[in-house]
DNA sequence: GGATCAATCTGGACGGCGTTTAGATATCAT
DNA sequence: ATGATATCTAAACGCCGTCCAGATTGATCC
């Protein structure tokens, strides 16, 4: 029921290393991310232990690619809420909401994301135009009407990153499930929180 | 050099759990989370692999263990940030700063304390009247005057912890290296990102 | 004090892990 | 076709968490 492809497969396997990071991704799904040995992708992929060495450097580096692939979904999931309305500042809170919310609906992988960025010591992406944080940054300089200051600029989107990423990691605590309840919902929950971070109040207040 | 009791030690300990956990704090502070067996810390207080499972039920119990006193410790942390001013509101960045703090000179320990954590699906030492999740409600409460509602103070103390808890993960990345050095230090660089946070905003204005 | 019992510790084992090496097999350029 | 190169396997290494049988010790009761 397990490992995909258990029947004849020619000896070379054709994409190994893209099937490896799908098979890394199904284990996390299914599995969780404790389960996720680089000798369990290789049986799910329906090869050997040794096979994976050949398209990637360690394990870590087989999880940098999964991790890059997550990052390129977020992306994916802001950029849709970023064009969701036309007020602005709806505009921010449904970027927060879409981003407590993706790491609520892929909490292994967004797990594994957020690894592999703290042992590089480094937000993931940055560089990257539409990458996340260019995205909220961009967000903040659209509702600042564009009279932001860099670093005003920067420390906001550091900041509502922060907050994003504190409520992304405790969003699954049992500790919040009557505060839900009483809300009407997690998404209204989502709203309270970053309403009563009052998130980036300075930054708007000059603009 | 490293093993703490090879001499000739009496075949009982005498008091080997508290050895262990003295161990693996050891370990995490100058090897890192990555370095954190079992066998390791066994080796460290000079005892068999197996020994640890007459005080410990496995692993997980020990570390436990670890991030337990981990949080006793950044308790006290906050407890004396709290009544380091009687400004109310600079009592509330000193708290936010001291939490960053502490994850910045314990990084390993913090990265315990929080897997445990996410592992229990809960807040830690909710309960405990003096914990630091009580800490910041009770000082949140205070700068509104005791006139806030207990569903916006929950709100509140959610969205500080949320806060406080992003910027701790990221305040060592490089990414934001320059950005300090251009604020004047880390500590300016951590209070302009709660300033820009607007934290408690909402709350503090109904006060 | 001596016998008994529970607590504690050791040595050895098991399977799983990440990784390396040597060698087998397939593809590709010439 | 041939040889170089890429890809895969089998087997091994040392480390890990965990369990078990047996040795050692401390406490308890006579």
């Amino acid at each position: 029921m397990s490992n995909a492809a258990a029947e004849s497969r020619p000896y070379h396997h054709g994409d190994l290393s893209r099937a490896l990071v799908d098979a890394a991704r199904k284990i996390l799904e299914s599995e969780g991310p404790a389960a996720l040995s680089l000798r369990a992708v290789a049986r799910e992929a329906g090869v050997s232990p040794a096979a994976p060495y050949h398209h990637f450097k360690d394990k870590n580096e087989l999880l940098e690619a999964v991790a890059h692939e997550g990052w390129e979904a977020l992306d994916e999931a802001l950029a849709k809420a970023r064009v969701s309305t036309d007020d602005k500042r709806a505009r921010m809170s449904n970027i927060g909401v879409a981003y407590v919310c993706f790491a609520r609906d892929n909490p292994a992988l967004y797990r594994v994301m957020y690894d592999r960025s703290r042992d590089k010591d480094a937000l993931p992406e940055k560089a990257k135009e539409d990458g996340a944080y260019c995205q909220v940054r961009e967000t903040i300089n659209e509702i600042g009407g564009g009279h932001v200051s860099d670093i005003d600029l920067e420390l906001a989107t550091i900041a509502a990153w922060c907050a994003g990423h504190g409520l992304a990691e405790m969003i699954g605590f049992k500790h919040f499930a009557g505060l839900k309840a009483q809300l009407g919902g997690e998404e209204a929950f989502l709203r309270a929180v970053f309403e009563h971070l009052g998130m980036f109040a300075k930054v708007i207040d000059r603009a």
